[in-house]
DNA sequence: TTTTTTTATTTGTATATACAAATGTTATTA
DNA sequence: TAATAACATTTGTATATACAAATAAAAAAA
């Protein structure tokens, strides 16, 4: 649907209007079908999020503001996200010994597992809307996106 | 910056998974952007929605589920936004004469201040990223966008 | 006309988010 | 070394959002 459709729009649009509210939309479609992948497994999308960036981490340990730096969104509550998933034992939390001020948190057994579950649901999710595309325009969409934030 | 670097990623990624994160990570740009505009004024950005639905009716009162449907996030709670609207004033709520199951809501003459005095502000935030590419592009974005989209 | 179904909105509750202030630790400087 | 500043995280509070259940009115069916 274009996105005049969407929103009932009866008067025409700028085009520069037009792409942020296309990017909002489709934002909202992406995160839309994600949740409801996420669903069954009883995690938020943010909380997948924290999971992918400590499995990216390879067994060392992250701290807070590292896994706040790598979120998409800045969330300012790392904090209360770390809870959530230490209670469901996805990860485990202790006072980093030569720091006394951060903390380290790593994944465990049971958060690396969940991961694997989720993998190629996750990748499915990811190619579904780039199916709609040929491989020239997703590297251009790429490219395009890019270049609107730079600035 | 580049996705992969926004993220600290060291690893390559696939494009259709750079779509998506490329989306989702503008969108909290162009939103994080808005908010600091709308900061100042004391309503929220879905406030700020409401307000500009309710004067695209021209007059015409608004109905909730009539709102619900043109907003670009499905809030789910139309309700509790209204409700924000009418302790500052930019609206006034009342129930239909036809069918007392529905609620008219209207946009106040506070409320269409505001909203003009946000007009130049909105209009500039808008074109602010758009400005980084030619007209062309700005037209093949929205193009690769709803493409995308259409599935 | 009573009962049932559908429609429109509101409310309850749990969770999420934003922002500022507070806490505790380490580093710097007077 | 004591005081101050900087850093890393947590907590408090207000507001936002998601989802289900409740309410209330109108329409349809029995």
């Amino acid at each position: 649907m274009k996105i005049e459709e969407v929103l009932k729009s009866t008067v025409p649009m700028d085009n520069s209007k037009k792409i942020i509210l296309n990017i909002l939309y489709t934002q909202s479609m992406i995160t839309d079908k994600f949740n409801e992948i996420l669903k069954s497994y009883d995690i938020s999308g943010e909380q997948y999020n924290v999971l992918r960036i400590l499995r990216g981490q390879k067994g060392n340990p992250a701290n807070m503001s590292m896994i706040q730096e790598r979120m998409l969104a800045k969330t300012s509550n790392t904090t209360r996200l770390v809870d959530k998933l230490l209670l469901k034992d996805f990860v485990t939390r202790k006072v980093c010994p030569e720091n006394r001020r951060k903390i380290e948190v790593l994944i465990t057994q049971k958060g690396l597992d969940i991961l694997k579950d989720l993998d190629p649901k996750v990748i499915q999710h990811e190619q579904f809307f780039s199916n709609n595309l040929s491989s020239d325009e997703i590297i251009q969409l790429n490219y395009l996106l890019e270049k609107f934030r730079n600035q």
